[in-house]
DNA sequence: TGCGAACCGTACCGTACGGTACTGATCGGG
DNA sequence: CCCGATCAGTACCGTACGGTACGGTTCGCA
């Protein structure tokens, strides 16, 4: 047995020090941007020596795409599968998603990466960008197809698409919010607005894909 | 008279000269992303000196200004005010204005600017940011929302709160697209489904705001 | 106690960029 | 015909980054 698997791992199958690394490093990005995102910082910051940064992630992409992948196993979505979907749960439930969405999408961490992965993605073929569309987006979109799934069982929403209906929900709840932060609008200001933001969302939401009269 | 007021201008105080050099650079961008939009690339590709590129345009932040400001200037809006709205035709004013939008956003000068603002929104207090939201999407803004108004006006549509109105048919118009092509999905794939996107969006836009039974 | 692996800290190398300085050519006005 | 301004082309400088190499140290293990 390799003493690698013996080690506590930081749900990547890397140890916990390269997890302690990827941390800083996530520190570094969301503090000065891309610029801050050296390997001699992240050294420094990191208490670690660069050629131990290199052994383990190879060179700087595979450093970005680990720490990806390893914020991406932090946010864990637990989908709360609740039974018994009545109309009042399946609006509470669709109301709760969507401040949650709104949260991510707000949070410093994941604004960083996706400026990050935007930036990259002229040269090197998207790599990034399909890696964050996978790991992230996936997670959400799956939780609200379940939900949505679960409404339509319910005879509470109607639907031909899916993919359509999401698309719908997604879109009336974040509007062009994301872009606006990711252009660099201040996101303290913008964040009390979420609760009612959601809920006008869901109401037309509702509204245009409910069986309730 | 000054000499410069005599000369052939491109839309922002700039020489026609200054203006090919943005559009060289333009291309530069819009090919290689940020790492390829060098000083000494630029001078190259637009047969120009370096010393030139900084006694007109300041420095590099300068120059990207330029560039974004000699963009807008060239994708001016021309809102049809079409007088006698019927139903029909706000339908169908508003299906183009979603087809131009999708058009605009998926277009490549525009990915290119907005992946550069992006990119630099940590570093340089999202000036760039603003300069893009206010010059390019203030003028689409307007000509939405003066479609909006007119449809109200003409009791068609219905709404409280125009900017509540806009930012639901933006959502439902382009949802999460623009962040996928700006995470570098395949802008061309996509650009084929644009009218039936624009035309379910504007459906769905109706039926929540509309008057019409 | 001795060995070897992992690792920190740092020095180092090649490269590429932003920005400046200089030279020579072109051109319009007196 | 000459003067001054503008500009292309290039050489140059300082800096900073990605990646590598090396000496010294810790720690697990026999």
């Amino acid at each position: 047995m390799t003493a690698a698997i013996r080690e506590a791992d930081a749900g990547e199958g890397l140890t916990e020090r390269q997890g302690a690394v990827l941390e800083q490093a996530l520190r570094l990005l969301v503090d000065g941007g891309e610029k801050a995102l050296t390997t001699a910082g992240i050294a420094r910051a990191a208490n670690c020596s660069k050629e131990s940064l290199y052994k383990w992630f190879g060179d700087r992409d595979g450093l970005i795409s680990a720490m990806i992948g390893f914020q991406a196993s932090k946010v864990r979505t637990q989908d709360v599968a609740a039974r018994a979907l009545d109309a009042e749960s399946l609006r509470g439930n669709l109301v709760t998603f969507a401040k949650d969405l709104l949260e991510v999408l707000a949070g410093d961490v994941s604004l960083a990466l996706n400026r990050l992965a935007i930036g990259q993605a002229s040269r090197d073929g998207s790599k990034l960008g399909h890696m964050l569309q996978e790991r992230g987006r996936r997670q959400i979109g799956r939780r609200a197809a379940a939900l949505l799934e679960a409404g339509r069982k319910a005879g509470l929403l109607s639907f031909d698409d899916a993919d359509e209906a999401y698309g719908a929900l997604y879109g009336l709840v974040v509007s062009d919010w994301h872009l606006k932060m990711l252009l660099g609008e201040e996101a303290g200001e913008m964040k009390k607005g979420f609760s009612r933001k959601a809920e006008q969302a869901v109401s037309a939401f509702l509204s245009l894909y409910g069986t309730k009269r």
